[in-house]
DNA sequence: TTATTGAATGAATATATACTCATTATAAAA
DNA sequence: TTTTATAATGAGTATATATTCATTCAATAA
């Protein structure tokens, strides 16, 4: 008789995971609207017509991607306001996006994904929105306290909270713009925003 | 008889300037696969048919905008490689950043209207890329030399001159996202990622 | 071998949007 | 008021791309 549920399974599981890997790099790269369905099959080895199977629309697919990117920053949210020392948390954040830049550009994707999410103006936008936001505040909260320890800064934890991010953000695009020619600063360079120098 | 030539002239000047801004607004927010023809015309306040008397193409307009956002950029290029104290140059184009980024956005349009030309591979991505790599190289110039004046930090010009742009380019897409929940970072905030600490 | 079940295909269709062009509006001067 | 040159319009057409579905394929076990 045919094959086993578990084979069945086992197959599905494995083309959503081709379909997810190809839409992630190609919305990324060119946006939602530029990212055709033919080019999200291709890049992912297999027919529109299996996308269809397993997406009821494009948007479908876009804002499982997104919501996926926004569960992933809600946990970075939750590591940033775990009571281990500011520096450390910094340290250990800017160390992953150094490894992932130099890597495989997941999380890069995952803040591009979610940066389109917003110029998109999709059922997501608001919770991308939400999402960033949190962020922030979160990340500013830590400002405050590695202030009052002395490790970060003078200034402005808003304002400090905004830089720090948007550096990071902005690696990402111009990663993409420079492509070969991109040069990743190292993890010193990039906690230099918020560090006081060793004295 | 009809009108002037000179009349005629400043009607059809008036329309492609309403045209420009209301394209720049739009390609910069949404990319160009995103905005179409009609939501230019509709923000422009004229017909898709008046459009087109003044553009063969969609993708002609884009690349007039990012043609001009790549003269721009050369025009820094110059400013950066002159004679000017490396620390003023710094300065001097952070404030601009800073007074557009809290006023019209036409410099931060710009830089994300060239970025959406790298990914939207036309006929200028070319011309894009090599302007964002000179400009890149300018300020590794001038970062090498502000740090043998004692001006800046220490560290990699290269990865420095990235982290640096990146920033602004950051900011930029940062404040799309957050919209009326972005906090600008003041110009100190933005040019202690390149300045040495006053001893 | 062959029957069976669900995955996989891609040409056909629906829909959205870039582009055209026949027509209208406008302001100046005869 | 009429003529004239050119700007301005927007419904209509062409084209590109999202979505569907009738058909084929592939692995299993009877």
């Amino acid at each position: 008789m045919p094959r086993t549920k578990e084979q069945y399974e086992a197959m599905r599981e494995a083309t959503v995971e081709k379909i997810q890997s190809a839409a992630i790099t190609l919305f990324a790269q060119k946006g939602f609207a530029a990212t055709g369905v033919q080019d999200i099959a291709d890049e992912a080895g297999i027919s529109v017509g299996l996308l269809y199977r397993h997406y009821k629309t494009k948007e479908e697919l876009f804002n499982e991607l997104v919501n996926y990117a926004v569960g992933g920053l809600n946990a970075l949210v939750n590591l940033i306001m775990s009571d281990i020392q500011p520096r450390e948390i910094i340290e250990q954040f800017v160390n992953e996006i150094y490894n992932d830049m130099t890597n495989s550009m997941d999380f890069s994707n995952m803040l591009t994904l979610m940066t389109q999410a917003v110029y998109t103006n999709t059922a997501v936008t608001q919770r991308v929105m939400e999402a960033d936001a949190r962020l922030l505040t979160s990340i500013e909260t830590l400002i405050k306290k590695g202030q009052q320890l002395g490790q970060f800064h003078p200034g402005d934890p808003a304002e400090m909270a905004t830089l720090f991010l948007s550096s990071i953000q902005g690696l990402g695009v111009m990663r993409a713009a420079l492509r070969e020619h991109f040069i990743m600063p190292s993890p010193e360079q990039i906690t230099k925003i918020l560090f006081q120098r060793e004295i």
